[in-house]
DNA sequence: ATATTTTAAGACATAATAGTATTAAATCTT
DNA sequence: AAGATTTAATACTATTATGTCTTAAAATAT
């Protein structure tokens, strides 16, 4: 059940190690995220340079550069990951991929999946980076190997 | 929320058209499927031919052939097309796809994400064809454009 | 200034998925 | 038996996703 493309797995596991593992606002070095979460570096740096053009992250080149939350952790939701990293009507489509399957027309598993959808989404929605920052530290609970 | 493939999509439409459409046991043409359900004729044919193969369906060639169930659309799960059509695997995978994790070694997601693949399964080990069926008559749900 | 560190950007390569075309085999009709 | 119809099997092409490599640009340190 592939349902995150890789990209967006980085980017979550990525940001969750940032906030996580460093002191907030520090500038971390993309490479030591790479290699404490085994993803591979330049692909790590595309999926970053999304997030910081979208206001996400900022980044520093240079020595002791790297990157930082723009925003507070607090502000800043997994949906919001999801929605630039996989697209916008992320959380829209049909499981059987119809064309506009709603209430009106609906498909036969429209009703269940509907029902799960809103749930997951509710829990990405409400889930900030800080809370889950907060999670990981007091369950011990894992981002890489 | 891209979670099935194309190929699973169309079998479990194809074989939902069947048994919504079709008398039971009613041997039906793949051209025929393919056009009403707008599906590409050779493709759903590579499909079909899983799902021959593993003894969902039967098939007949020549003049009048087609496929048809092989066993009882009663005894047919959702889950079963599922299983075949993506890998055995298909609701064990790791939201972030973190090898080993579990409730030894959770991610960060690892709890909500249990609970709403279980709920999925659930409903897909349960949902016969027959009574997938049924309920598109029923209430008129649509399967294709 | 020059060299070093680091992200940015884009080109290139590989793999997985999706879709198309061709040929073969089985069955039916006449 | 001949020809038409229909699935089976294989091979080929296209597209997308993923991963790697190279070069450029920016910041720092010497």
């Amino acid at each position: 059940m592939k349902v995150l493309s890789k990209s967006c797995v980085y980017g979550l596991r990525a940001l969750l190690y940032i906030v996580s593992e460093k002191p907030r606002g520090a500038f971390v070095n993309i490479g030591e995220i790479s290699e404490q979460l085994n993803i591979s570096f330049h692909f790590l740096t595309k999926t970053f340079q999304v997030l910081t053009q979208a206001g996400i992250l900022q980044s520093y080149r240079g020595p002791n550069g790297g990157v930082a939350l723009a925003r507070p952790a607090e502000e800043v939701f997994l949906i919001d990951i999801i929605h630039l990293l996989e697209g916008p009507g992320f959380f829209d489509n049909c499981l059987l991929g119809l064309a506009g399957c709603g209430e009106a027309a609906p498909c036969p598993v429209h009703d269940f999946w509907i029902s799960h959808k809103a749930a997951l989404k509710e829990e990405f929605r409400t889930a900030s980076l800080a809370q889950m920052g907060a999670r990981i530290n007091m369950k011990k609970l894992r981002l890489g190997p």
